[in-house]
DNA sequence: CCCTGATTCGC
DNA sequence: GCGAATCAGG
């Protein structure tokens, strides 16, 4: 497809609000995210600083094109650490009071013991072929989006959202 | 593996 | 000029 100037107004105005090169492609169509980076670096746009989700400035030009090793020296062993982390908790914080909490979750005590679980606020142009494509939300509210989890081989939904969706008979009898 | 942007280079 | 391939990083 042509970069015609109305392609590359919509791509200048939505590389300057922020959307990601992959989220611009999609909206124009027909292109990869490749050519809307492409395009953005010949446009001279400024690129994602340190916001958002890119680094990799200051890299060497080259990539090293051929190594004059020394026939004499065996290839040296890379000594890669592994550095114990301060492990990153999510605790979501359980400050409920026990004496408020008249119903905690609905879920039927029937024998499932059922979770829902927490979706990964996914927008439209960010869902694959392995994403939940569950909707959540209203449509005409800005905070709509998509569940997003993983969903099983070719499966439209995670494992949660297929029952939802497909609700087999035999189950159905059983709710409420 | 999912994603992000950056760069190179053959076309 | 274009963008796939590749690279580097989260």
């Amino acid at each position: 497809m042509n970069w015609t100037d109305e392609r590359v107004e919509k791509l200048k105005k939505l590389w300057s609000e922020g959307l990601s090169a992959s989220q611009i492609a999609a909206q124009l169509g027909g292109v990869s995210r490749n050519a809307v980076i492409g395009k953005v670096h010949r446009l001279n746009l400024p690129g994602r600083g340190k916001a958002g989700g890119t680094q990799a400035a200051a890299r060497p030009k080259r990539p090293a094109p051929a190594t004059p090793r020394p026939s004499n020296f065996a290839a040296r062993p890379v000594t890669t650490r592994a550095v114990a982390r301060p492990a990153g908790n999510t605790i979501p914080k359980e400050e409920i009071d026990f004496e408020t909490q008249a119903e905690q979750l609905p879920v039927p005590a029937n024998g499932n013991n059922v979770v829902v679980p927490m979706s990964r606020r996914l927008e439209l142009t960010q869902l694959t072929e392995r994403t939940c494509k569950w909707p959540i939300g209203d449509p005409l509210n800005d905070d709509f989006h998509f569940c997003g989890n993983e969903s099983p081989d070719n499966s439209p939904y995670c494992t949660y959202h297929q029952r939802l969706a497909y609700q087999p008979s035999a189950e159905r009898r059983r709710m409420r």
